[in-house]
RNA sequence: GCCGGGUGGGCGGAAUUGGCAGACGCGAUGGUCUCAAACACCAUUGUCCGAAAGGAUGUGCGGGUUCAAGUCCCGCACCCGGCACCA
């Protein structure tokens, strides 16, 4: 503990913002949402990220290691409608709590850095970026359809519908038409996929193919399709264009706007009645992929544009009203989902690729591969795919009946929740002039407070019940207007506070460009994978945004991400269900801050799962009382000249310290701790076997060791480094240099192979030459008994490591 | 279905460019200490044969390249994760 008050004296962890000679380093770490303590999760992440942040630090880097709390959100709702009390008492308690346990944790973070997303001056930024989006048509507002939960009569976000149900009440969702807030992240879809190029090789493959699906690109076609009784054609998307003329019926989505358009007087009510049946169906049902087929006809047709023959158009929910253009072409022949509507409704199939699978009429498998064309005047002895789409659609784009097109299966960034806790949207309606932009002088648009009961979720924004506070006068005419009472997703506030970190007290804007250039892009950003899409590309989007606006000069926000993997037990995620819950606390109690750290660091390496029952933290506990009682047993003075010690330790000492600078380079953590742990076993042998403990070499070894073990165990390290004489702090130590003479071996082991396997070991000189090894491997005794009189057809030699003997 | 990652002792995991498979640790077994237990320390620990020396075998399965393959190539199986009625 005493350790602790030495930090806080010496604040070796705080950034230089005046230093200019070092090279800086930005070093994130996913801020934590202050929902009670810390967790495991917090516990490994923390580790890890520590690590690397006290090594760049031991190399000499100027390190920018900053903290802050991600503090709006829905549970301090939930909490305080329970309390009776604001969700701001809850939220700061927590923050409070979490602090603790982090300093306890020993982690070396720049306190002077710390914001809480959920600040008035925090929040006035965040609204002053939605305010900058806005004016550049990038906040937009629009009714479409959203998550309705029914029980609770609240909008849901994507991420609170958890397999179609309410996270909170567990009634299943349905979809429902209302008024919201959008980011038009989809503006962005190619340059966040592009830019992609960038960071392979510096994040996780899992995560950019993560982000690729959930952008999802697909190369394909427009085709205009004109309907019976309509002047306008209508625009269906296609992969599949080379299918034209296999096209048999034309189905729309029921909620599409588009659907009620086309429907024919007489198959009005019947619409009317499946739209309604759509809308009352889940998202269970609807996600479920091997549902039958439902649909209705609209009595109209469609012309096929390339052979005249007429189409009859459904609505149908297999199709969907946000992607594409709401509608499709069908070509049962060659798509399953279509196949299976015509045989339910019994509509014609007409197969225009023969690809010697069996027939999809009879069969019921829609067929996609490449084959020869037939029933297709245009596609006449065009063997492939590739070149059917690329021909149909130069046709298509030279007689204005359609183009090439590319859509995206990323949607809008629906951002507004009819929540409190949350940034309110600094938007007035006002009845003459409509919505107007709260002017920045005016911000930051602080909430009421509120408590309890008024928080309660009713169907609209608790905000719209504070009535003083809705009221507001419009800046552009004077009048009466009414504030926007919707609050913005957690994840805007997320999307920028990196970049508050670089000024965190910035008065003038969001933060200072000058520190930003200093400082950004973060170097490395670790935290889970849980946010691999939605937090982490609406990052890259932010920046990207910025970036246009010409308020940072880089599009990329994090140079490099690490996943941390899960803490589970017994094979499991913790759960209190499951009643296999470790507590980080309890863990602490037990073994120590330095153990646990040690433990989740040593386990594997960092992406991957840490099962707590498969693991030691009283081994670790082990290790660090070995490591603690060799420092306490070195008896050689302060500053001896290691030179004069043995030489056999002194070498495995610099070989680790070479080591491990590549090892933690390359973030392989466990092999690090695996390494210290071999010099401690060395040193203990050299005290134990011949040398002794006053030997300069153990010295030099154990402070070594210190040093290392100050990036996991800053409690242990700190003790052996003071026990070893010197005054605080080991953090402050710059990185041990390598003795470049001493990784130079006296003598290697060559391994003798006959016929690949291994027969004997030699220990001959590094500069051994192929003649002189190929002599001593020619000599052995066990290896003559296996070469055993056979002519010797080839010998490879290997200087200085390895000899086979073929014969 | 499409995309990404994986498969190695009883367990977690090490193995530059293809060159001693199993570093380091956990657990287990035996021993020292103790009246005893726990702790700690020492030793052994992939499997099979063997008293031992030593040998055989071994990185999911089947082929291939090579003097030499956990590593490279082809095919397959299984596991984990993501997306998914996305036209």
């Amino acid at each position: 503990e005493k350790w602790r008050a030495v930090w806080d004296e010496l604040r070796p962890f705080d950034a230089d913002e005046t230093d200019t000679t070092r090279e800086r380093r930005y070093a994130l770490t996913m801020f934590p949402y202050p929902s009670g303590d810390l967790h495991m999760g917090h516990g490994e992440v923390f580790a890890l990220h520590d690590m690397l942040a006290r090594y760049w630090r031991l190399r000499g880097y100027n390190v920018l290691n900053p903290i802050g709390w991600d503090s709006f959100g829905l549970p301090a709702e939930n909490a305080a409608i329970k309390r009776n009390e604001n969700p701001a008492t809850y939220t700061y308690d927590n923050i409070e709590t979490q602090a603790e346990s982090i300093r306890r944790y020993g982690l070396s973070f720049d306190w002077s850095r710390r914001l809480h997303t959920s600040d008035p001056q925090y929040y006035r930024w965040t609204q002053w970026l939605f305010l900058r989006f806005y004016e550049k048509g990038l906040a937009y507002r629009k009714a479409s359809y959203v998550n309705w939960c029914p029980q609770d009569q609240t909008v849901l976000a994507n991420e609170q519908v958890v397999q179609g149900q309410c996270e909170r009440c567990g009634a299943a969702v349905t979809k429902r038409e209302l008024t919201q807030w959008y980011f038009k992240i989809t503006d962005y879809a190619q340059r966040l996929l592009d830019d992609m190029d960038d960071l392979h090789g510096h994040w996780p493959e899992r995560v950019l193919s993560m982000q690729r699906n959930w952008i999802g690109r697909s190369v394909g076609a427009y085709v205009d399709f004109q309907i019976e009784g309509h002047d306008e054609p209508v625009r269906v998307f296609t992969t599949r264009a080379d299918t034209l003329y296999g096209a048999t019926f034309f189905v729309v989505a029921p909620d599409a706007k588009l659907a009620a358009q086309l429907c024919a007087p007489q198959q009005r009510a019947a619409f009317e009645e499946y739209l309604a049946q759509t809308n009352r169906a889940t998202e269970i049902e609807r996600q479920s992929t091997d549902r039958a087929k439902t649909g209705v006809w609209l009595g109209v047709d469609a012309i096929n544009p390339v052979n005249g023959e007429k189409m009859p158009v459904w609505a149908a929910d297999y199709v969907l009203a946000d992607y594409g253009t709401g509608a499709v072409m069908a070509v049962p022949a060659h798509d399953q989902r279509d196949l299976d509507f015509a045989r339910a409704f019994d509509l014609p199939v007409h197969t225009v690729i023969e690809t010697g699978e069996p027939n999809p009429e009879s069969s019921g498998i829609a067929t996609a591969g490449d084959g020869v064309y037939v029933n297709s005047p245009l596609l006449d002895g065009i063997t492939t795919k590739t070149e059917g789409i690329a021909t149909i659609v130069d046709r298509l784009t030279s007689n204005g009946g359609g183009e090439g097109a590319v859509t995206y299966r990323l949607r809008d960034w629906l951002l507004s929740r009819q929540r409190y806790w949350g940034a309110p949207i600094p938007i007035l309606h006002c009845r003459t002039c409509g919505e107007v932009a709260v002017p920045d002088d005016q911000l930051p648009v602080r909430l009421p407070d509120l408590r309890g009961a008024d928080l309660a979720p009713k169907g609209t924004s608790p905000l719209a019940a504070a009535t003083d506070w809705t009221r507001a006068t419009c800046p552009k005419c004077g009048g009466e207007a009414q504030r926007d009472t919707d609050t913005m997703d957690t994840f805007v506030d997320s999307s920028w506070y990196y970049l508050r970190y670089c000024s965190p007290d910035y008065t003038d804007g969001p933060f200072d460009p000058e520190t930003v250039r200093k400082w950004m892009p973060a170097d490395q950003y670790v935290g889970g994978v849980e946010h691999a899409i939605l937090h982490l590309l609406y990052s890259r989007f932010f920046t990207k945004v910025l970036q246009d606006m010409g308020m940072v000069d880089f599009g990329e926000p994090f140079t490099a991400l690490m996943n941390q993997g899960q803490v589970i037990n017994e094979g499991k995620a913790m759960s209190k269900s499951l009643g296999n819950g470790v507590d980080l606390g309890q863990q602490i109690d037990e073994f120590g801050v330095d153990a646990v750290r040690l433990t989740v660091v040593f386990a594997g390496p960092p992406d991957d799962d840490i099962d707590w029952a498969d693991v030691s933290p009283a081994g670790s506990l082990r290790f660090l009382q070995r490591a603690w009682r060799v420092a306490h047993e070195v008896c050689s003075d302060v500053g001896v000249d290691p030179s004069t010690g043995d030489v056999a330790l002194r070498r495995v000492t610099h070989r680790t310290i070479g080591d491990c600078a590549g090892l933690l380079d390359s973030q392989r953590f466990n092999v690090v701790v695996a390494r210290i742990m071999e010099l401690v076993n060395a040193t203990r042998k050299t005290i134990d076997g011949g040398p002794g403990a006053g030997d300069p070499a153990v010295r030099e070894a154990a402070e070594t060791t210190a040093i290392l073990l100050s990036l996991t165990a800053p409690y242990v390290a700190e003790d052996m480094w003071a026990q070893l004489g010197h005054g605080p702090s080991v953090s402050q130590q710059s990185w041990p240099t390598v003795d470049e003479s001493l990784l130079v071996e006296e003598s290697v082991v060559c391994v003798v192979q006959v016929q690949g396997k291994v027969r004997a070991k030699l220990d001959v000189a590094p500069d051994s030459d192929d003649d002189a090894l190929e002599a001593l491997a020619l000599a052995d005794d066990n290896v003559q008994r296996f070469v055993d009189g056979r002519p010797i057809r080839k010998i490879i030699v290997r200087a200085p490591k390895l000899v086979n003997i073929v014969v």
